[in-house]
DNA sequence: TATGATTGTAATCGAACGATGACATATATA
DNA sequence: TATATATGTCATCGTTCGATTACAATCATA
């Protein structure tokens, strides 16, 4: 799942906790911070504390991974040439038996 | 490349911004923080505000994404119930002959 | 080697953080 | 339906943020 803002990353870690089966509570007792925090960050926090965000990945087993080998964006693979007449020709011959 | 502390992520952002060319200073003013604030991020500062770092990453043309398919940790399959007994007898028999 | 560019450090200030505690609201369970 | 549990909101406080400015140190270039 790609992560574009706060609220994706918030949206992540609650559907996790969720899956865990956690309450807020417990996670925030994990991470060392206060339940509103995490109520905070779920909720899309865009000034939360990255290194408790992190934690928090963390806890819940969340790999956060970044592509360094990002190459500069290439146009996609041009599509093989379509031979319109080839096909239409075809057809017609199906039709004349 | 994964992601497990904030001077990880710092080294990614400040990898990245070499690769493009940017000085820090044009950096922080894509992002709209100061070059301050960059500086502090390369380097691992954990109290970055999330919202900022997100920003920076979009800017760099980074990906980041959470392995979201990750089922939770289950248990290994329990093991077939081991009769006790029945080894120990069956060693008794051996050495019975 | 001198100079320009870049990165790093320090001080200051107003804003807002995160923790704590309490209460309100929503959801789950018996 | 009543009750327990979980989530959300609000107020307060000490701490630290990020922006701004200035200077120091390091690196790159001519």
């Amino acid at each position: 799942m790609l992560i574009r803002s706060p609220s994706d990353l918030g949206a992540a870690i609650r559907n996790r906790r969720r899956e865990l089966g956690l309450d807020q509570a417990a996670l925030a007792k994990s991470i060392g911070a206060s339940r509103q925090w995490v109520i905070g960050v779920e909720r899309g926090r865009a000034r939360a504390e990255l290194g408790l965000v992190l934690r928090a990945l963390d806890i819940l087993d969340i790999p956060l991974s970044v592509d360094a080998g990002t190459k500069p964006k290439t146009k996609p693979a041009a599509l093989p040439d379509v031979d319109i007449d080839a096909i239409v020709d075809a057809a017609r011959n199906k039709r004349r038996p």
